[in-house]
DNA sequence: TTGAAAGCGATACCAT
DNA sequence: ATGGTATCGCTTTCAA
């Protein structure tokens, strides 16, 4: 038969709303929307329903916001790629139910589910080795941010510390400038690996100002494998994916079912992938690793 | 003093639910998170949240959603940034609630709320005659396509009809070609306004690549305004601002108030706005245009 | 005007 | 096992 119980109903008598809310400062959903997207595939077999709710950077709104969501009596709460500004404004201690972090900032002692930057860095530099590069440069982003560390020491993992990185912003400006301050100085490379896909695009940009070929001359990788940016970079970008959906697939397992928190002692990492383009080699024989590439 | 009414009980009651549902096949949510902040943001007063799903263009999953939504009984219902596909697969009519597409297709007598194409077209290339440009190209989409006419007759409304428009598709290796070809055809031109930003990018490099100077020999403009394309240009891309965010905005209080709905006949326009950066001189005379620039 | 009682649509606990 | 009933927290209706 096509009985559909009401769902208003079964909450109010002390159920499980079935639904969870999703909080996120993101500017153009970058990050929170494959992440949403995952997460909606992820519940959607189970039945629950997310709110999404979208604040920009001011605290008071993501504290009614919260409180929204509480009186509608989520089941769980995910935060997702938010600057770490958000957290900080946000007590979600005694809060009641399960809060993960999917993608952003997070208080000590809590749940917090992000990319293994580390891994999917030596993923890059692996494969620019296996196609015989050996001079390997890497220009990223400024030198505190986290990404820019951790994705460093997975470059440092496979080259060691021979070629010091260039430090600068996340912006195709500076993969651009990068160029010229290298050819300046002379440094001779077959290869560069990126902090992310818009350095990578001024990289690729000023490569091809120079006049030197991609792939043939130097090959680029990229971090992040934004695929607007990506797939139309001259030639296609070769990027390391994220795996957001999949990290929103998960996230919303966890805060459904909190017993299958892996470890709290720091974030839980999930597999990044390479997703070979033409922008170092290799394109045709169609190599793809661990994880889910789609974001 | 602090009472907050629980909202399970209220809907329960028989009052409305204080909730939307929004649904969307957007892959990357360059429409549909705009949309969604313009939303969040003009429900959050009303105390309204809204339940968003994302599925990936099977029209069950869109079937499964809407039932999910209507089992918590949302007052309202958004589609937003979906191919057309999706509406085909959906039927909506007698669900018994408001439903509103945002920069969607839609079927006849719905109500429907859309970016002014025209009049941001409009803009741009009265912008380009402003700074004295005179002879204008048009490089834009695919010809069929409801965007591609819409521009287009906003370009034909300022120019006339004299100069034939280059269709192609919406990528930036077609803005890259469309400038050989043009080369190769010897047509002089001293602008071009681009069916989007990827074009415009294409364009705006196979420009650099010739060697002219932008905005000295040739201005450029785009549409769309993908601030992440647009700002990182180079140069930097002036271009047509969608006003996703009011769309979103407004999309937000038609649903909730159907007695709103401007027009039953064909979808209500909303303003665009000229974002001016430096692709087209007169960047330091920070022009703006009505509506709301962010997105 | 104010206060008490009857749904709303399920779950859960009792009794039988 | 099975049916009846209190409960969830609020709105609405009806008395007083």
């Amino acid at each position: 038969m096509q009985f559909k119980p009401d769902l208003t109903a079964k909450t109010l008598s002390g159920m499980r709303s079935m639904s969870v809310g999703l909080l996120t400062d993101d500017r153009d959903g970058r990050f929170s929307f494959p992440i949403m997207a995952g997460l909606t595939e992820a519940l959607a077999d189970r039945g629950v329903l997310v709110f999404m709710s979208v604040i920009d950077g001011d605290g008071k709104a993501a504290k009614a916001s919260v409180e929204a969501f509480l009186n509608r009596r989520v089941d769980g709460l995910v935060i997702a790629g938010s600057r770490t500004d958000l957290v900080q404004s946000l007590d979600l201690s005694g809060i009641g139910i399960p809060v993960a972090y999917a993608v952003a900032g997070a208080p000590p002692n809590s749940c917090q589910i992000c990319p293994d930057n580390r891994h999917g860095a030596r993923l890059a530099v692996d494969w620019l080795k296996s196609q015989g590069r050996q001079r390997i440069l890497h220009v990223t982003g400024p030198e505190h941010h986290l990404e820019t560390k951790t994705r460093l020491a997975g470059y440092c993992d496979i080259v060691g510390s021979v070629a010091p990185p260039l430090f600068g912003d996340w912006s195709e400006a500076w993969g651009r400038a990068a160029m010229l301050e290298l050819r300046k100085s002379g440094r001779s490379f077959d290869a560069v690996f990126c902090g992310n896909d818009q350095i990578a695009r001024g990289v690729l940009e000023g490569l091809h100002d120079a006049g030197v070929a991609v792939p043939n001359d130097v090959a680029v990788v990229g971090f992040e494998n934004w695929e607007v940016l990506a797939e139309s970079a001259r030639p296609p970008l070769t990027s390391v994916d994220l795996g957001l959906k999949a990290i929103g697939r998960r996230v919303g397992a966890v805060v459904l079912e909190p017993a299958l928190q892996a470890n709290v002692e720091g974030p839980e990492l999930l597999p990044c992938s390479l997703v070979v383009r033409q922008s170092c080699g290799g394109a045709d024989e169609s190599q793809s690793t661990a994880g889910d590439r789609s974001d």
